[in-house]
DNA sequence: TTTTCCATCAATGTATACAATTCGTATTCA
DNA sequence: TGAATACGAATTGTATACATTGATGGAAAA
């Protein structure tokens, strides 16, 4: 996870500067900047999925010099939102549907298995703690019969933190390690889909669902009953899924970040 | 770890020579080579584990300009043969036997999602065709009572690609492209410590097991079983497990490509 | 009008100069 | 003597010039 500390701001006097960019100069160095910049402006859809982006362009575009505009891009590569052209640069990637539905198949296995592994060998009791005080929290917001924008974004927040404490859990970095890397896959993340349902009148059930397999799993790490811990994280990325079927349609959609580049068809 | 330029002297005498000099070894890009010769490096364990890898000593090791050499460390991090520094800079990785197998357990699973998905889905005919034909080609090398050390390289070979025929029969790119960084990982690869295991009595009979396994998954497969086909993936990745644990005391070990990262505790 | 070849250009690949940061070391002050 | 600070060497971060390659368009010939 690439630390992104806001704070004093610092140099950029601003040569170029474009229409309507966020102006969130950090601190950070060049390339950890660019490289910020460059995954929003792609996963605001600002630059079109499928199109060939440049890098005298990205240049141009974020002020930055090519070599830490080319770390962006090789990083972004990798991350799954560039594809290398085999004539050299890059293109912006496309998602089909099914590809969505995929990546998040993968992360429900993975999260199967880290929790399985939890339970086999025992997790932390430290981190058992803190993740019983993260499901705690999450129930203070569900107590309210309806949720505004606000309590849905506090949820979001708690529940990407679960998730990441399930992580810890196992104990192996090699696992968190490629369950990082299937996060950045866009939509993959635990809470992807999430915010599209807010407003619908179920989506507070949905929660309740969640969080039900949220306390579930956790007690059955802590029974070490490995395959019930597994098929449960299983079972809760299905979740997911049905909110990506749901959110497809959401007018609502194209406020999400990294949706503009799913492609309706396959 | 002195110079002594002990690699292939590719070291051209610098940048006297004017364009056109056909210093090509191999027709790849600077880039590539740069890549290939570091990870090689890395993998054969002369650059000791655990130690600062500095790009001043790739660059004279090499002979490439920073930027090419640059760019393959940056590649070799995410492939997470090394570690980058929070003060710049790489580390070379260390993996504990735990890492291994964890390594092992993921492919396990993943091949084991991968399996599922060609189950249920169905697989291309013309793929399921190929990995046929690939098992047929292994049984050719068990016919024989004992194997010498050409049959093992020939089964690796063939066990990779039915691996790889495996995974594509999922079809699934983004399942496909996990698995793949996975197999980045040291000794996680299908076939990883087979060859550790060449001398040994037993040998055979292992890789007879393997096939019957690999033989029942494509059954699985063609009969539409999802779980059985997970089920069969996961376990046969028990065998590399076992292979581990046998390999690591073996002598031979030391030949192995990447062994040498491996830390004997924890 | 179409095809082929060449010229031109734009984008990436490569090398290197320059800047900034970090780390070790030595010196100085308490 | 110890610690803290400052200085210097080394290393990474950044910018840019130069090289090469691939694409594109236009002109000439069939």
């Amino acid at each position: 996870m690439t630390t992104a500390t806001q704070s004093i701001a610092n140099n950029d006097a601003g040569k170029g500067l474009a229409a309507g960019t966020p102006l969130q100069t950090s601190s950070d160095s060049v390339q950890v900047r660019a490289l910020l910049q460059l995954r929003e402006l792609i996963l605001s859809g600002e630059l079109a999925g499928g199109s060939r982006i440049t890098e005298l362009a990205v240049v141009q575009r974020l002020g930055a010099s090519r070599t830490p505009v080319r770390a962006a891009l090789m990083r972004l590569e990798q991350e799954g939102l560039l594809e290398a052209l085999p004539s050299g640069g890059y293109a912006i990637k496309t998602f089909s549907e099914r590809d969505v539905s995929e990546a998040i198949e993968l992360r429900g296995t993975l999260e199967g298995l880290s929790a399985r592994l939890a339970a086999e060998r025992g997790a932390a009791p430290v981190v058992l703690a803190e993740a019983r005080a993260c499901l705690d929290a999450i129930d203070q917001f569900l107590q309210a019969p309806t949720l505004d924008d606000q309590a849905f974004s506090s949820y979001v927040a708690l529940n990407e933190q679960f998730h990441a404490l399930l992580s810890e859990m196992s104990g192996s970095a090699v696992i968190a390690r490629q369950l990082e890397h299937v996060m950045n896959l866009p939509f993959a993340s635990p809470s992807g889909f999430v915010l599209a349902q807010a407003n619908s009148s179920s989506a507070r059930d949905m929660l309740v669902v969640a969080q039900d397999q949220h306390r579930q799993v956790l007690d059955a790490i802590t029974q070490r009953e490995g395959s019930r811990a597994e098929a449960i994280m299983r079972e809760h990325s299905r979740l997911a899924q049905r909110n990506l079927r749901e959110a497809v349609q959401s007018p609502r959609l194209d406020q999400l970040p990294g949706v503009r580049l799913i492609r309706k068809q396959r």
